[in-house]
DNA sequence: CGTAAGTTTGACTTACATCAAGTTTTGTGG
DNA sequence: CCACAAAACTTGATGTAAGTCAAACTTACG
């Protein structure tokens, strides 16, 4: 419940008075599919999880990738059916968040409805950023982008802002930005060799930090 | 409010509850930047606008395009800035919804909160279905399932579902497509020589709609 | 009515995909 | 703990969808 919690710790009680329950996933194992019905949101305790939704013929495009704070499964309020999968990249814990008492604690104060509200208005924010990134920036753009984008994000949870071991396959990461896991792996071994990060398998770091902001930058033409 | 209201009319004498002002927009105006202070949702009531969110380079990703009956601004509320500009298509009306007001009637409503949620989520959905778009189509499977959405939107609010008038200039649908304005032209002109579609400049008849439909639903290889 | 903005179409270039083969890592059962 | 199969990754050669540059045409508007 970081994210959340954390940012709602005057208001909320929350453990107390949500009396959470938690799932324990395994490394590949689903929480939800698309279709199922929709009862509570889930906050990722420890592990990571990937969001994903699927066109008619089979094409995946993984939407998020979530860490340890993150708040998952806001798709399905709209029409209490989930539309997007989630699914553990390695051995993941979450706290489930049944909706109808985060309603009823949004009802009963102005500052946690005002956290709930910020929560789905930031995911809004984080979708908007990621189409930015799939509609106007070339694969090495889009790559440099996810990367410091993970980074801060761990950064952010007190760990490192330069080492992040991917959990992601090369392919889930292609699945992410719009690209083959052929041109990830290509792209990795480039900027490895332009001494912008150092890739061992999935453990990355990122060398220069300020070279990869300005890549991003560039003007893509 | 059309969306909004509609969907609530059982539980919310909106305008009288909530006293809304109306802003009218001349074509080509601004309604928010990216950066002005957030203090409420809009509704649009007639015309066309478009969000917008701009990289630090000055490279464009046309968010969305809101028609009559959607409701805009929600980027706001995580921070109380908007971080999308948001401008008028065409002339255009809109309602302006403060949103702490919706935050008061969402705490005296079950039903009223339950339909800002869905609201809220909807957009995320939405979002989502854009990823989809931009990570996993070729162009042209792109431009059609955008001619598809429109033309289904349209439809759901009592107009054509084959004839559509678009507002954007074909250098919007490709910074919003993530293409560039001579693609989405080609590609017009191929829907309209395979008889998929009819153009005029911006009115386009959906004449095939099953085959558009096939086209986006098809392997992109 | 004239100028600017928007659109179309063609010729050429390029970023990324595809196909293919070989290497490394991971995970599992003996 | 090793063996070995499957999954993941890397790298090269080649193909292609879409971008770029350029010029002409059309539409909108002050």
């Amino acid at each position: 419940m970081h994210a959340f919690c954390v940012s709602n710790s005057a208001a909320l009680p929350a453990d107390g008075v949500l009396a959470v329950s938690r799932v324990r996933l395994r490394k590949g194992e689903t929480l939800v599919r698309a279709g199922e019905a929709f009862a509570a949101l889930y906050a990722v305790r420890s592990g990571t999880c990937k969001s994903v939704l699927v066109t008619p013929d089979g094409q995946e495009q993984i939407v998020d990738c979530h860490i340890a704070g993150d708040i998952v499964g806001t798709d399905g309020i709209a029409t209490g059916e989930h539309d997007c999968a989630i699914a553990a990249l390695e051995d993941s814990e979450l706290c489930v968040l049944p909706f109808d008492h985060l309603e009823a604690l949004a009802r009963a104060s102005n500052e946690f409805q005002r956290n709930l509200h910020a929560l789905l208005s930031r995911e809004i924010r984080r979708e908007r950023k990621t189409m930015l990134i799939l509609g106007t920036m070339r694969a090495e753009q889009r790559l440099a982008a996810f990367l410091l984008d993970l980074a801060d994000r761990y950064a952010a949870r007190g760990y490192s802002a330069t080492e992040v071991v991917l959990r992601m396959t090369r392919e889930d990461i292609g699945r992410h930005l719009g690209m083959k896991l052929e041109t990830v792996s290509r792209l990795f071994s480039r900027f490895d060799q332009e001494g912008l990060i150092r890739v061992h398998g999935r453990e990355v770091k990122l060398v220069d930090r300020d070279a990869l902001h300005q890549l991003v930058q560039s003007a893509t033409q």
